[in-house]
RNA sequence: GCCCUUGUAGCUCAGUCGGUAGAGCGCGUCCUUGGUAAGGACGAGGUCACCGGUUCAAACCCGGUCAAGGGCUCCA
């Protein structure tokens, strides 16, 4: 599981020209920006400004340390440079005018940029009044066109997105392309920042992290328990409708194994320190399934007639990730797949990838997260971390492109993304800042099977290697569970609510009536609770309303006589009034058919 | 790991010029018996993240550590 990168590729030329009016201004209001710094600093080191998803950013090298407080200094010089209305101004320089210049004004990233250039295209720069940029453009005709800005946030970024390399000051911002637009986009991601699962999990109970307990631990508080446990119970039950075998393996392994596995070179930087047990023995907390799946696999001898054999775990696994990188539930140290491995013939290869494809867009389905991408991971042809014969990563890669196509998947291809082991179908999902994370996944894998020397007994009587798929619908529950409380915003569907009935009394003379449904609740096998505190009606709704408490069974004088109960459902109001067994057994349906 | 920001009650946050703490929500007790989003009174609760320094005196100033947040890098 990981998450995206966010590198600018280099566009053409011929790209760029299509770049959309807001790119244009975004792009054009970045050139601003460095105006104004450069008037500030004027011995600011430039490295490059472009536009984004959601804005722009640029890059600088400075002693000044940037600090919030100079946001308003800087944008206050932006807003003049922007009245001044200078043009932007095309022009071309020859690659030796080119460096000559930066050479001249002491611009070192600038002079190192030129070289990024091809050969084949025209060096070219944009101006706008004083301020002279190595720049493919395109731009808005004019700064007086950059209406509406906003500097948003200061960050690191390594010069090149190399850790090696000096680390530039980045300023981040947005543009819009008036200022209604912008200020609307400021309140959507204050809406947005009210769904953070961080926020919404410390409201509702659902899990908790402790400093005590150690960075990126989740511990699921009895709330989230109960999700992760209905989240669970389903994939169970599509797991054993898909002729999937229950397994348990330990928490470590011994180092032994994953040098075998060829996973302790690769994983070396992101495992947590080994466990010594004696001189002899070193054991590693298990960062991944896989290698204990294949001991089982290995244990007993196999025939052609038993595959595909498929061993489903929901596996604990700790990874030493970066402190800086760890973020509430979606990533940790310490996390539990739901993964399974499948280890087939060649020839079922096809027909499990699509099974587990299958598996996965039912997961997702399931949940109504259907705003996801999906991503066909490839090796890095220039790169020698991938291990295995390239005629088998070079079939593996085709059959998931093939799948996806043929399942009408609409995926794009990302190369130098692969598992060292195989390539990977990847299904990427938004948090509610949009970064994109990895949930499910399915993983091809020729490689593991020949480091572990897999066997089965085809038809012809003699030994032959099996072929391994790593899959995991939700990726992790951790992961999950944070992607699924920001799409629910905490509103979670019945059959997942950790309450899904509150029965509230109007008056303590009810409370025995209240008490006899709330046992019939708890005997249909409701997650009910009931409300006898000395509250009047109206609280204890809004007690219930805050709580998110699915439906609310109201009871009072008129349900008492009628054998009823008065319901509301959160989020939508009352909803008139039903038969005790009516409103149970409605419940027990919409339950069992994980309504959303 | 690196850069920037932040850390005061369970939560959200005040706290002036340095004189050892406040509010609202929540929680507890009591009063209220009320028909679809807050009835009232009283009360408990804090080593101001931690360690050290400056000072007669530190939540406040300085240094360090830890953690959280936003990025970068990494990511099986």
């Amino acid at each position: 599981m990981e998450g995206a990168k966010n590198e600018i590729k280099r566009k053409s030329i011929e790209e760029r020209q299509q770049m959309d009016e807001l790119s244009r201004i975004r792009h054009s209001c970045a050139h601003v920006l460095a105006t104004a710094v450069l008037r500030i600093w004027p011995d600011a080191k430039l490295d490059i400004g472009p536009p984004t998803d959601e804005g722009f950013y640029y890059d600088f090298d400075l002693e000044h340390r940037f600090t919030p407080e100079d946001f308003e200094r800087i944008e206050a010089e932006m807003k003049k440079v922007v009245k001044e209305n200078q043009t932007f101004d095309y022009s071309e320089k020859s690659r030796k005018e080119a460096k000559e210049y930066y050479q001249s004004i002491n611009q070192p990233f600038k002079l190192e940029r030129i070289d990024d250039i091809p050969e084949s295209e025209k060096i070219t720069f944009y101006k706008n009044g004083e301020f002279l940029d190595l720049c493919a453009g395109p731009h808005v005709p004019r700064t007086g066109n950059v209406k509406a800005f906003k500097l948003l946030r200061l960050a690191a970024a390594y010069y090149r997105g190399n850790e090696k390399n000096p680390q530039l000051q980045r300023i981040y911002g947005t543009a819009f392309k008036n200022k209604t637009q912008l200020k609307e986009w400021l309140e959507a991601q204050e809406e947005a920042k009210k769904r953070d699962h961080r926020k919404i999990g410390r409201e509702q109970g659902l899990f908790t992290l402790s400093s005590t307990v150690g960075q990126g631990l989740v511990l699921w508080m009895p709330k989230g328990g109960i999700v992760r446990t209905e989240l669970q119970n389903f994939m169970q039950s599509e797991l054993l409708k898909r002729g999937y075998s229950p397994v348990f393996t330990p928490h470590i392994g011994s180092i032994e194994l994953y040098k075998k596995s060829g996973h302790f070179p690769y994983y070396k930087d992101s495992q947590y320190p080994t466990i010594k047990a004696d001189e002899e023995e070193e054991y590693l907390l298990k960062p991944m399934n896989c290698p204990h799946h294949i001991e089982i696999y290995a244990a007993e001898k196999h025939s052609y007639r038993e595959l595909p054999i498929r061993l489903a775990e929901f596996g604990a696994v700790y990874r030493y990730e970066q402190s800086g990188e760890l973020s509430g539930m979606t990533r940790v140290r310490g996390l539990t797949q739901d993964d399974a491995h499948v280890f087939c013939t060649p020839e079922q290869v096809e027909t499990e990838i699509r099974d587990t494809v299958d598996l996965t867009l039912k997961t997702l389905r399931t949940l109504g997260l259907n705003d996801y991408r999906a991503q066909v991971s490839l090796r890095d042809p220039n790169s020698d971390k991938y291990t295995g014969d390239p005629a088998n990563w070079d079939a593996a890669e085709e059959t998931l492109g093939r799948v996806a196509s043929d399942m009408n998947i609409a995926h794009e291809k990302a190369p130098g993304e692969a598992a060292f082991y195989g390539p990977k179908l990847d299904f990427m999902v938004k948090d509610c800042l949009g970064r994109e994370w990895q949930l499910g996944t399915v993983q091809l894998d020729y490689n593991l099977p020949e480091r572990f020397n897999l066997q089965y007994i085809g038809p012809d009587n003699t030994p032959h290697r099996p072929v391994m798929i790593h899959r995991a619908p939700f990726g992790s529950f951790e992961r999950f569970m944070g992607i699924l409380i920001e799409h629910f915003a905490g509103n979670f569907p019945l059959w997942l609510a950790p309450e899904q009935v509150r029965v509230l009394p109007i008056t303590d003379l009810q409370n025995d009536y209240a008490q006899k449904i709330y046992s019939e609740l708890k005997v249909a096998g409701i997650r009910a609770n009931i409300d006898l505190s000395g509250e009047k009606i109206a609280a204890k709704i809004r007690s219930a309303e805050t709580a998110k408490v699915h439906h609310m069974f109201i009871v009072g004088k008129k349900e008492i006589e009628s054998e009823s109960v008065s319901i509301r459902v959160h989020g939508k109001g009352d909803q008139g009034a039903k038969s005790v067994s009516e409103a149970i057994s409605t419940l027990k349906i919409d339950i069992s058919g994980r309504i959303l």
